[in-house]
DNA sequence: CGCGAACGTTGCGCAAGATCAACCTTTTCC
DNA sequence: GGAAAAGGTTGATCTTGCGCAACGTTCGCG
């Protein structure tokens, strides 16, 4: 049960800014599909975007670390984040995973003065963030804004259900196929071979995701690559028959 | 780690209405300490009471069931409340309780449809309720509700991730140990023997919030019972020395 | 190019805790 | 008041998957 020592480097922050602000290269039409800003129009897509700072952090710096104040809000633009806890005694746990598109930092939507969790880049990724003062303003000022940004939060908070139901009643075998098929739901490319999970992930990674070692976690996978089931490389994981390993997931 | 089989009932909804908007009766001064309401006029809360049904459940029954329309938000006046989730094959996960003067069942503030998960009385309870239709007024209306019921919603999240963490990283009996201390937090009351939870409590309960069987909870109670740090008799848990229990409870 | 770090694999033994089973006690309800 | 149901205890056994350890492989960097 418990995940295996350190492990893992203490996670370090991410660099200087690269691109800060270099937004008028960023069209409008980035964010008009984007939930939160579906409803909004050209010009006042055009006002949030002059207010955004852009910016790029390498894979595993963090954007911002648990119980930091939280300044800034933000949004996903490119890659995957990984939201982890991590311990007293130094374990991660990763709480979720938030794929591109989606607003994160939003502690302000949950009353908090501080973020919750760490978000931890997954692969390269791109972000926009604003000042939490703005905050306010866009849920006063944008139709649509508020109610998404809850939908958003519900969804996180199914998710967390589901994840402690499924670590109440199923085994680390049914959990990690599940947590895999979650993983390539989110943010996954077809192959030729199969489902590729788009950011480069390590066993490590995924036993934090299960409450499991990377022992268990290896074994498995290497015992359902003879099976045909998936086709993992270093830091890669490709599921190539979903349909299977979703009935291992199952009862 | 499965949680052992059928064991409970399947929840019964709770029985008609007893005592359907009799509202007139209640005093303002019951809503103005609690959070959402703390901030608003006594004519507000005039307002507010008098477009409320109250309404009491008998333990074991329950208010709302998962996946149901969510037609109205809730307040528990009296009690506690179990927020519990069944499984496919029939297994229950609490995953929360709530404790009295708190908003529940607000399907609207995750941006849902349906209630997330089953809601069942603890222990007898009195509970408020206004249809889904007013939240928004509500939020758009009384200064002070929305940002508090962020507040709420922010603190479940954290419970939530908290639970997370135990049952990554921790062992049955330290999660049965903070399983416990929660639970006295939220509603504990003094007695003489030490601090009582104040709702009935089987040792199924206790195992469905901490993901083990009521064997294995029947088991650490008894040693802990006769180790003097907790005094038990049927459905009813009196912690008598937090402060050795918490200490079981880290690392 | 070669060394070290990060990542991955695999075998073995052991312990925590689930499962099975039997039995007891208290409560409920006809 | 007595049977049945709900709740609780406790022992014996078995399985999962963790801990430890040793080793292999790939990658990145000076």
């Amino acid at each position: 049960m418990t995940t295996s020592g350190a492990g893992k480097m203490p996670v370090p922050m991410g660099g200087l800014a690269f691109w800060e602000s270099a937004v008028h290269r960023l069209d409008e039409s980035l964010l008009s599909p984007l939930p939160p800003f579906s409803r909004l129009e050209r010009t006042q897509i055009r006002t949030i975007l002059d207010k955004a700072s852009c910016r790029s952090f390498a894979a595993g710096t963090a954007v911002f670390q648990e119980d930091e104040k939280a300044e800034r809000f933000f949004l996903l633009l490119d890659g995957t984040i990984r939201v982890v806890k991590i311990t007293l005694d130094g374990e991660q746990v990763t709480s979720l995973h938030i794929p591109s598109g989606q607003l994160f930092g939003i502690a302000q939507a949950l009353g908090r003065e501080t973020y919750p969790a760490t978000a931890v880049a997954a692969s390269e990724i791109l972000v926009l963030s604003w000042p939490a003062s703005l905050w306010q303003t866009f849920v006063a000022t944008y139709p649509g804004f508020a109610s998404e940004t809850y939908k958003t939060i519900g969804n996180r908070v199914t998710e967390m259900n589901t994840r402690i139901i499924e670590m109440s009643t199923k085994h680390v075998e049914q959990r990690i196929a599940r947590a895999l098929l979650r993983l390539i739901n989110q943010s996954g490319t077809r192959t030729p071979e199969g489902i590729e999970i788009s950011f480069p992930i390590t066993r490590q990674d995924v036993s934090e995701m299960t409450a499991t070692t990377l022992h268990t976690v290896s074994r498995l996978l290497s015992a359902w690559e003879k099976d045909g089931l998936v086709s993992s490389k270093r830091k890669k994981i490709v599921v190539c028959d979903p349909h299977r390993l979703a009935v291992l997931g199952e009862t």
